[in-house]
DNA sequence: GCGACAG
DNA sequence: ATCTTGTCGC
């Protein structure tokens, strides 16, 4: 558990680096209806194992843009320390989040990312101030949050307004403001993947039913409206490939991870022998 | 005061 | 985040 006076650090932390947010435009590629100049836009995940609270795979991917093709791919296994607190997430990931982003500039210059899809919020948070924005400030690229569930701040909620507008959402088949209580926009909903009219009208209800959008808020140097356009381009599933690449291999990784103990613990107490089976295996 | 709460 | 089976349709 976070105890005040952590808690109270990472607030000032966060207080500090939120000056540096940027949300706007920044880009040339970003001000042009076709994102003409835009050729790599990366994503970033991480993937838990099941009881352990501390081990976790982070990767990062680069797709190149406008065919969303994997050209690199960044995944390791890392050791968290900061506890899954709402509305602290970047304190638990972002460390782990900048090392793959440096590792990738140092690595693969060229294959930098112009833009970094982030899972999580931006500026729809607690104090405006969520993961995707803070990657941004500290890598100094410009970030989007993209959110599977609704982290509820300022009055917003899963209230029946709420999912009136999902309703809604469904016949105009675009997005909905997120206002919340003190009036400002804080992100977009948005569920494009409702192309299913190949289905019967029983299975299609059902499924709009269950149908949950996206969240979508800015998180540095790129605007909410750009920020939306670029999720929606990027979209072939609900969530956006960047990040659903990311996700994907993240957790392969860790399922690889996870079986490679167990061919190698069995052998014996004695340490000295292990180190060259290990070497063994791994080559 | 209690509950709700991105991954 | 993670645990899980089948089922339906292209």
């Amino acid at each position: 558990m976070a105890a005040p006076p952590e808690r109270r650090c990472w607030e000032r932390e966060q207080a500090r680096l939120k000056a540096g947010v940027v949300e706007q435009d920044t880009e040339e590629w970003q001000k042009d209806p076709n994102f003409t100049g835009l050729e790599r836009v990366g994503g970033v995940d991480l993937s838990y194992i099941k009881g352990d609270d501390t081990s976790a795979c982070a990767s990062l991917v680069v797709l190149s843009y406008p065919a969303l093709q994997v050209l690199y791919e960044d995944c390791r296994m890392v050791a968290v320390t900061a506890p899954y607190v709402a509305g602290f997430l970047a304190f638990r990931e972002v460390p782990f989040l900048v090392e793959a982003v440096q590792r990738l500039q140092q690595e693969e210059p060229k294959l930098r990312p112009q833009v970094l899809l982030v899972d999580g919020n931006g500026l729809l948070h607690h104090r405006g101030f969520g993961v995707a924005c803070h990657l941004g400030v500290l890598t100094d690229l410009p970030c989007i949050g993209v959110a599977k569930n609704l982290l509820q701040v300022d009055g917003l909620a899963r209230d029946e307004l709420h999912r009136e507008q999902i309703r809604s959402l469904q016949r105009s088949g675009d997005t909905f403001p997120l206002t919340g209580t003190s009036g400002r926009v804080l992100g977009m909903g948005a569920c494009w993947v409702l192309d299913l009219s190949f289905l019967n009208a029983q299975v299609l209800r059902s499924y709009n039913n269950s149908s949950k959008p996206l969240y979508i808020s800015v998180g540095h140097r790129v605007s909410l409206d750009t920020a939306v356009r670029l999720v929606r381009s990027c979209c072939r599933y609900r969530v956006p490939e960047p990040i659903r690449q990311a996700d994907i291999r993240s957790r392969e990784y860790i399922r690889k991870q996870l079986c490679a103990p167990l061919e190698v613990r069995p052998a014996r107490p004695e340490s000295k022998k292990e180190a060259e089976l290990e070497d063994e295996s791994d080559a």
